[in-house]
DNA sequence: ACCGCCGGTTCATATTATGAACCAGAGGAA
DNA sequence: TTCCTCTGGTTCATAATATGAACCGGCGGT
C-alpha cells in the first residue's frame, strides 16, 4: 500500500492487478499455485485468493486437474474470439490471404501493431506444411523481426523507428536480424521504396518471408500482411514475384479501406 | 452501493465490474458510448469511465475510430489464443478433426461444455463449403441443439439432464428442435447406446450434423465432436457411416486420455 | 511423528472506489 | 447565429471497499 503512482488517469488498482493476475499464466505457464501468482505479482496471498476467486467463479480461471493450481478459463478465450470475429480489417483480409495462399502454397499472416510489438491475428496455410513459425496466432513479435512485423514498422515515420530502436536495443532473433538502426533505417526506406519486405532468416534460421503494410483512407497503418515458408523456396526471382503479389494484395486491401495513395515509390 | 450480495465466497466487485464490462462488448453490439455502457451496468459514467480508461490502458478495451465509443482491445485476443493454445483436448482432438474432415468433406467442430452451454473451441472445414452454421468458434450454444452440443448432453447423468431442462426451458431452435424433457431423455439415452448423436435441422434448418462425446481417465466428459454439414448430404445410411466415425475417433481420443469405457452400451 | 509448505480464511484498518454534481465540446433544430 | 441536448470526461467528500498479518487444516516428504 506504500505505492507512488503518479496516477496519470483514473485508473482502478484492483482492476490492474487482475488483469496483471491474467497475464501470468502466459509468462509463467500455463499453470501456477496460489503462493506463486501471490509472490510473484507482490500480492498477500489473501488478495490473489480473493481475485482468483472472483476471476475462477466468472470462468477467466479454471482449476487444474490436481485442483491445487490455477489456469486460465474458457470466458478468456471466448472474449478473444469474439474480438477476432469483429476486427474488420481480419474479413477484408481473409480473402487475400487465402488466394496469396492458394497461389503460392506458402503460409499467410496478418497482423497489427500494439506498441513495439506486432500481433498475429490470422493465418492461413498453404499446401506446404510448415510448423516452426515462431509467430502463433495471437502472439508477440517485436517490430523489427520478421516480414509481417517490418511491414509495420515501415509503415512508421522514420523518427518512430528511431524512437522504437531507443526503446527496445533491436534485440537479435538470429544472425540476419538487422540490430543496427542505420542498416534499419535503410532497410525501412527501400521497403517503401518497393512496396514490400523481405526477411530471410532474420527470425528464424531457414524460414524467410516477404510482407507489406496495409493502410486506412486517412493514411494511418492499418496491418500488415505477409506470405512465409522454408528458406529454400524463397530464391531471388521467386522473392520478387511472392514480393510483388503481397505488395499487390496489400494495395487492394489498402484502397478497399479507402487509402488512396499507393504506399510505394514506384508505380 | 445498496446490494445484498450474498458472497457465497470472497470476491472482488470492482473486477466483477470489469468483467460485466467486458461482456458488455458481446451482448450489445462491438462498439458502445461511454453513456451506453454506464445506464446498461447500473453505473455511473465516474465508474465506467474509471473502468474503461484502465481496460483501454491495459489494451482490453479499444477506443472505435471516431474516438468516441469503445470496443473490445487486443489484449483480450491475445488472453484468449493463449488459452486456445493450451488446451491439451484441443492438441489431442486436432487430428481426428483433421482426418475426419480429409475422409468426408463435412465440416468437424471441437466443442467443451461451460455451464449450460457448448463452445465451441476449434473447427476444422473440409472440401465442401459451408458457411452458415450457427456456431462460431468461441461462440456458444445451448446443450440440446446440435450435435457436438448434445454428445455433451449424453455424457452427463439422467438427472443432470433434468436438471439442465428445468433450468434452460429447452427453447426452440428449429421446429425440429427437442424440446420436451421425455423425448430429450430418450434421445440421450438412444445416444449413449450407440455412441452418437444425431442432429438433423435442430439448430437451423438445412444443416444436420453426428457427434460424440469424449471422456478422460476419471470417466469425466471431456469435450466433444461433431461432423456437420448441409442436410442433404446426411441421407440414412451415410449418417450411420458418419456417426460410426465419429464415435470411432472419439473413442480413440477417449483413450489417449486414458478413458478404459467404452461411452456406448454395443461393444 | 515431524516439519514445511500448500490453499484457504478471518478480521480490524485505512486505503480505495464511489456517484452527485459539474465541465466543455459536438451536433442538431430553429 | 443561438439555443438545447446530447456526448465524453472530471472533481471531491464520503463510506464502502479491498487489504495483509496472522491464522487454520491438510497434504507430502523425511
Amino acid at each position: 500500500m506504500e505505492e507512488q503512482t503518479p496516477q496519470p488517469n483514473a485508473s482502478v488498482q484492483s482492476l490492474n492487478r487482475a488483469l496483471d493476475l491474467l497475464e501470468t499464466f502466459p509468462r509463467l505457464g500455463p499453470e501456477i499455485g496460489l503462493s506463486r501468482i501471490a509472490a510473484e505479482l507482490g500480492l498477500s496471498k489473501a488478495t490473489a485468493y480473493r481475485l482468483l476467486s472472483t476471476l475462477e467463479t466468472r470462468g477467466y480461471v479454471e482449476r487444474a486437474p490436481d485442483s491445487r493450481s490455477y489456469r486460465l478459463g474458457l470466458r478468456a478465450f471466448e472474449l478473444g474470439m469474439y474480438y477476432q470475429g469483429q476486427l474488420q480489417v481480419r474479413q477484408v483480409a481473409l480473402p487475400y490471404l487465402r488466394e496469396m495462399c492458394a497461389q503460392t502454397g506458402e503460409v499467410a499472416f496478418l497482423c497489427v501493431r500494439e506498441g513495439d510489438a506486432a500481433v498475429c491475428v490470422e493465418r492461413v496455410d498453404g499446401s506446404v506444411q510448415v510448423n516452426v513459425f515462431s509467430l502463433r496466432v495471437g502472439g508477440h513479435q517485436l517490430l523489427h523481426c520478421g516480414a509481417a512485423p517490418r511491414a509495420l514498422l515501415s509503415g512508421l515515420s522514420d523518427d518512430e523507428v528511431r524512437a522504437y530502436a531507443l526503446r527496445t536495443g533491436l534485440p537479435a532473433c538470429t544472425p540476419q536480424t538487422l540490430t543496427r538502426l542505420d542498416l534499419l533505417l535503410e532497410d525501412v526506406r527501400c521497403t517503401r521504396q518497393q512496396g514490400f519486405v523481405v526477411s530471410l532468416d532474420d527470425v528464424t534460421a531457414g524460414i524467410s518471408a516477404v510482407g507489406a503494410p496495409v493502410f486506412d483512407h486517412t493514411g494511418a497503418l492499418l496491418a500488415s500482411i505477409s506470405l512465409s515458408g522454408l528458406t529454400n523456396r524463397f530464391e531471388n526471382e521467386r522473392v520478387a514475384a511472392l514480393g510483388a503479389l503481397v505488395a499487390g494484395a496489400a494495395q487492394r486491401m489498402s484502397r478497399q479501406f479507402g487509402y488512396r495513395g499507393t504506399g510505394t515509390a514506384n508505380q
